[in-house]
DNA sequence: GTTTGTAGATTGAACGTTCATTTGATGGAT
DNA sequence: ATCCATCAAATGAACGTTCAATCTACAAAC
């Protein structure tokens, strides 16, 4: 596998984002994945094991660019905390209105049995070297910037009103209003800070 | 079609609820379907017409089902809508963590072509006297009880923690804590309240 | 009280299509 | 001359849907 392959996985990933967007998983044969990268089947079965697999790597290959987006330029400081957490929330936010067809699949990934699978083999090799978001949230506890509470609780508050809201933005064909971000961020922030800084 | 035929459509309902959860739209096949529900395929294009209207109806058994149970016994006066607010949350995630299956139905329901399909059904004949979230945060701006912004960040931030947090619950095996769900609901009218009232 | 008529409910085998995947041949680069 | 990339046709399984036949319940007719 040369350097030429990257290209044409990322050839085959975008032509799947684009299509998955409209027809879903099951209505997005591999054929006309092959139709729409101008390439043949065969070829893509040269690249991917199988359809499953072109899935589940596609999803590594969009949450990996999400996480390099969102977290660069972070400090991790207590000083910036505040300023890192609004910074990556909005980045979030408009990552996906900027991308939405990374969106909907993520979306669609996360609430398929796929995403199970996905669980079940990081479970077997685990790889958390990458920075996410509950490592964020961890870190926030821990610089004494957010409410000392589970992080299931910090994460749903975080990606819950985001999805949400990108959610609304992207189906609801609602305009992303400046305020609107403004409002937002600082509400979420306002959740889970800690009080009394 | 008597009176039979809505247990049988529930009956339907509920085996198509079951399958779908572990497989997916799909991955469930009318078949199966049929044979959790000790049916035949052909008995289940009776009552529906085609596997896309079963989910679509399906769809509309659950949202009244759910639209049902969290605003039982709500009063919608000023005195009282904080707590209605935060029995109506509390009830939403009651609801979808008591009853995964609809919660992994609708979920994936909103994430598929299918959700577009219901939206443009409902423009064609709108029916919008049933109680809905939309209304009642509506209501909440109508009486001072909730910020004068636009109603889908309302919705976001109601919304959008509930499901995170059900997910949390659901798919990460996370044992709901009583005191979690009270910070939790304290969290969400915190952030949407109208402040200073 | 028995027979007959009828409409709806139920069945599951059969049909036609679609799709993921395989395969074996062809092309091009080193 | 070997190896990888690419191709398009072929394969076979799976699926949604149809349909003609059978069953059930019940009411009308006698």
């Amino acid at each position: 596998m040369n350097v030429q392959s990257t290209n044409k996985k990322e050839v085959i990933f975008q032509s799947t984002l684009v299509l998955l967007q409209d027809n879903g998983f099951h209505g997005t044969p591999m054929s006309q994945i092959a139709q729409h990268a101008k390439l043949s089947v065969g070829t893509i079965y040269h690249y991917f094991e199988s359809k499953e697999e072109l899935i589940l790597e596609l999803f590594a290959y969009c949450k990996a660019q999400l996480m390099d987006f969102i977290f660069d330029g972070t400090t991790l400081t207590e000083e910036q905390y505040e300023n890192d957490f609004k910074k990556v929330w909005r980045r979030f936010v408009q990552f996906y209105t900027d991308y939405p067809t990374y969106f909907c699949f993520m979306n669609q990934f996360y609430s398929s049995p796929f995403h199970e699978t996905e669980r079940l083999r990081k479970l077997q090799q685990p790889n958390e070297d990458r920075a996410n978001i509950q490592n964020f949230l961890a870190r926030g506890i821990e610089l004494n910037q957010l409410r000392d509470t589970s992080i299931h609780i910090l994460n749903s508050a975080f990606t819950g009103v985001a999805v949400s809201y990108i959610k609304s933005v992207i189906f609801g064909k609602v305009t992303m209003q400046k305020e609107e971000l403004d409002e937002m961020v600082d509400l979420v922030w306002k959740s889970i800070k800690k009080e009394y800084v």
